[in-house]
DNA sequence: GATGAATGAGGATTCATTCAT
DNA sequence: TATGAATGAATCCTCATTCAT
């Protein structure tokens, strides 16, 4: 908002700019998956966008900050895609069909951006989550611990953390299987992360279905 | 003549390099910790071995090779530790027991060997597991699937291989966030991995529950 | 607009590069020159250049890429020295002094640019040309059957290209010699060049000279 | 002779080590006509003879001497091919059939011994011809002049010797040509060497056989 | 802003040669 | 002697980044 204050000159040259992050952006995105972000060389995604490594270090200080930037559009797109407030959905809806629709959505975002799953995938170093996908591992734990929130309500927020962490991790690694495979194969691979995330959240949900069957609980979707 | 005693001399020829290669290992098993096997140069294990880069091409003619022959390695010790033939447990104990049992073998031994995390751990490029880590892969799912197929005699073989692909894929999720905690939080995602697991494979061994819970069936962990 | 001016854009860019080639061509004759093709390396060709190891390979993608460049610029040169259509000299001119002339050029050629014969100087292995070599030798040859065909017209191709390759192997060798020489010496292997070439050739045109001795052939020289 | 007057224990070793010598020799040949001089690294002649680099050095201090070794006992076994004295021929044999006969049999020699040809395949550098092959060269240049000089008697000793360099560098260029061909192709080009030679040298000779044909001149033949 | 040239340290790998055993 | 391990400088080449224009 700030910045739309500014003059027609200065908004032009953001449009050009705007235009060209965007530009480098998908480049990256898309060298970022043929390669994998490491062996990913600036110069590389600077002759995918086209234009000179110069060019592209006018607008990005590293490599880094371009993964970052990327995360970030990701998870803007996400938002856009998923609704910006995490819509929940009508309580009543079984946990297993609340588990299937986010998976569901989950992939088919990663289809749609492939290169999601080579930003997230991952630290080099166990233990140590590199910078550039810190954020959007940050943001994608925030979701999940959003919607686990309503689901788990008398989780403790360390429960609720570790249980969020397990499922990012289950889903990333089902997803590893899930691109690696096609067609009914990977239909099969889908079903199979829908049941271990199933399995596992059920048992910690059958407490508010006991306790409350009824439906009073707050289910969301991502 | 002394050609002739072609027994003993190699040997003492061989007895430096032996050591030299486990200390090349050991130290590529640092540097890939340390750095990531991507990112580890042989250089640097050389350098980290304390020799010059020449003798690290003596042994191995490539960065690949040492991750190959340290993965060799790696699955004979945990052969060596877990016995040769997946030594089956008493049929009787319950699925929740064995899956612990093994679970916990399995963190014991990666705690101990803190490369082979580094070593399985996935392909930058989904779909696209690296020669390197091939080998590990292979043998450690065929372990599983050994395991999985006394305890699911019904499955297809398609499924049992999906099923191995999952509980690996689970696995090596949980022991990501167990690695990069400690204490008391660490264990508590030992436990939870163990959970997902249980309640992932709960169903699928429900069959040989309830056809024979007198336990006849031969249940083995790994 | 800044973009529509894409005539002198580019050209200012290259003016620098173009002149880091010219730069590192000079430089790469040199080092052929002194060590040979063979033994150059492109870091000492870049530092004869006066230029970083990064700096060459941002215009050349290998030595044989230098070489072949190299090669392409003789042979422009050449043509540019000796006329593109290789004009025809008076056809009365006897084969003696056709054949003297063109040595003395060629000669003359190669002292200009001592490079040319470290590119030409043949193959490490008998029969295998190395590509780097390949186009300046078969231009050479073309350049010397062209000027054959003239001279036995009666020829059967097969027959012209062994006599093409014997000239240039025999100039080849004769160069050599000129080249390990100095002063009144070096002036006398090249007439002993000249008189291997006439001798050589001599009973190959006699027919041209028993059928029209008037000189109406087209004799035309390199 | 006074090494030989050495008592049994050295000359058993020696036996030995010639044995060794031959073998590396052997080796040598074959790896410099695989790759060719340059390119043919000490370490792979020990590989293709069966010993370790240690070994190698034992017997020769570099590269360059087991080069040097090899030309001396090819030069050796020429002249025990061809005759010590470089046995004089009918002075009467018309240059024609000396020439050929010359020709076939060097080319015989470097048919049956292939690792002639790179090792007296040129310097890597015009003008300076490497010590390697220094002794080599000049071995034949010594023969050819020998035999040259019968039948140039009236030459200058600078003449001669230039003549002599001449024919080498020739054959060395339709030696270069015949190697790099087969069947008719090959035949062909060692009947163009022939005429090359026949025909520079006729003139030169046709002196003698001007002012002397009763064939009093001693033409030998390598 | 944009270009593309320039950098130079660092990567993997080789090789002639030496040395302990 | 023979071995094979060890060396380390040199090879080619890459890449994140900077800079003059």
């Amino acid at each position: 908002m700030a910045e739309s204050q500014e003059k027609e000159q200065p908004r032009r040259r953001q449009a050009r700019g705007e235009r060209r992050i965007a530009q480098l952006l998908e480049a990256a995105a898309s060298v970022f998956c043929t390669t994998g972000y490491t062996a990913a060389s600036t110069n590389a995604i600077a002759r995918e966008a086209g234009v000179s490594p110069g060019t592209l270090y006018q607008f990005f200080p590293n490599k880094e900050a371009i993964a970052i930037e990327l995360g970030d559009r990701l998870m803007h797109e996400m938002r856009d895609t998923f609704g910006e407030a995490l819509a929940p959905v009508d309580p009543a809806t079984p946990l297993e069909e609340a588990v299937a629709a986010a998976v569901d959505r989950f992939i088919a975002f990663n289809c749609d951006h492939p290169v999601f799953f080579a930003l997230m995938h991952g630290p080099d170093i166990p233990g140590h989550i590199a910078e550039e996908h810190d954020a959007l591992h940050a943001t994608l734990l925030a979701r999940i611990e959003g919607l686990l929130s309503s689901l788990l309500p008398d989780s403790s927020p360390a429960d609720l953390a570790r249980t969020a962490h397990m499922c990012l991790g289950l889903y990333k690694a089902g997803l590893e299987l899930v691109l690696g495979h096609e067609g009914a194969e990977r239909d099969a691979y889908v079903q199979e992360l829908k049941n271990v995330l199933i399995r596992y959240l059920e048992p910690l949900v059958g407490d508010r279905l006991g306790r409350d069957d009824s439906g009073a609980g707050a289910v969301t979707a991502l």
